[in-house]
DNA sequence: ATTAAAGTTTAGGCAAGACTAAATATGAAT
DNA sequence: ATTCATATTTAGTCTTGCCTAAACTTTAAT
């Protein structure tokens, strides 16, 4: 069995993996599991030595096949419980990170496979984010653009934000944002990228700053006027 | 936080306190969590500093009020899960136990009191254990006997097992007896306490070895024909 | 080409929790 | 009262995972 350390590790180098260049840094992954580059350093080597990743001394690590499979497992489990905790125990969105974070070690994978069943195998997570398969890989993904490089005049909604710290989440709350928001991107702003924004019900046109435009994932609007819920969007 | 260990070692004494004598001897612990007198040891000496027993060397434990109140938290979290995994991911009753003591180890009050309104506030876990509710006091209990000392020709359910171990539980199973089964106690043998019983739709009386019946809980049968699941009792 | 800042690893420690082997206390049997 | 088996604690190590401080690479700027 893999300890509570190693898998968090594993996650958080597959989500900067994900997110972004080739090599993921020491000092990247520290900062991510909230540890010293020291500590870090340490345990990439062991990583390294066990085979889930290629450890180029101060070049960065690479996870190797059998590294990502793992990640891509515990990040499995985290969403279904993330799914769990919002659509059958009430919480809501910018709670359930901290609590997934505990329940995603739990290694039975029966477990985690009925659960996906009785979740009634969700694609997106509470946070828009893909739920990977029980065979460790993405399902497909709809098209999806930042709200920032949205095309003009075209009623969008919001099915999901990247990397959606509970802080950012509240503060879309008191925005009025959540997934199945629709919205219009009237004009962007030369000065520094914010959006003027049309709500369908409202008169006015919103002014949004371009730091949560950048996180916003948004897709065409559907024609049916009710909201759609990422879970019974068709995502093939 | 507690560790993983701590809540371990407390849940075991709790055990070994409600099931047996006045203090709990280090040996029994080191038994109960699979570890060696001489860990458990160092372990009672820490628990005893941090005020969750009070532990006379070389003459066990007894935990103190506090203590009682970590484990009682740790014995509910346990089996609410427990009735999670039966009621609604459709696991059996003997493959629950190894999971549910992972789960219970994932510490957020809301999660906890959450699950127990989402399970319907369920007295009993599946094995007919009852559930510590949310100010850590087990809530009142029906009266029950030991199959062994139940009273003749007067129709019993079952209605919990003593100490139910996974192999226990399967062995349950072959014999096909279940939470709810319904029986009659016919005779006691004297050789060596074997039981004939007999069941409601059949003819044949049957013979129940004294390894069984002394871990059996039963309560009179209710009237009703239809089988009585113990979520659907009323225990006060 | 040197130099300096930034990033990374190594060195040296510490705490938790486990183990084995050895010492010591208890309690029952002589 | 002594002896002896059993239970318990103590001593000495080990592993995991973390830390700070020091040494070392890399890279970018002079
Ligand atoms: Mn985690
Ligand atoms: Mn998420
Ligand atoms: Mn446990
Ligand atoms: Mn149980």
């Amino acid at each position: 069995m893999l300890t509570v350390s190693v898998e968090n590790y594993l996650k958080a180098i597959l989500h900067l993996q994900v997110e972004g260049e080739e090599r993921v840094s020491t000092t990247a992954i520290a900062q991510k599991v909230a540890s010293t580059p020291a500590s870090t350093s340490a345990m990439l080597t062991k990583l390294g030595e066990r085979g889930w990743l290629e450890h180029q001394p101060y070049h960065g690590v690479r996870l190797t096949k059998k590294g990502q499979r793992v990640a891509m497992d515990i990040l499995r489990r985290h969403r279904l419980w993330e799914c769990f905790l919002v659509d059958h125990l009430g919480f809501e969105w910018d709670q359930v990170h901290e609590i997934a974070e505990e329940l995603e070690h739990v290694g039975s994978v029966e477990l985690i496979n009925r659960l996906d069943a009785f979740l009634g195998f969700p694609k997106l997570d509470p946070h828009g984010d893909v739920i990977p398969g029980a065979n460790g890989r993405f399902r497909s993904v709809a098209a999806r653009t930042l709200l920032t490089e949205a095309p003009r005049n075209l009623e969008l909604v919001v099915v999901g934000v990247v990397d959606g710290g509970d802080a950012f989440l509240r503060h879309l709350g008191v925005l009025g944002i959540q997934l199945g928001t629709r919205m219009t991107v009237m004009e962007r702003l030369s000065f520094d990228g914010s959006l003027h924004i049309k709500y369908p019900d409202e008169e006015e046109v919103q002014l949004l700053a371009p730091s949560v435009g950048q996180r916003l994932w948004v897709d065409q609007s559907s024609p049916s006027p009710e909201i759609v819920f990422p879970e019974e969007e068709d995502l093939q």
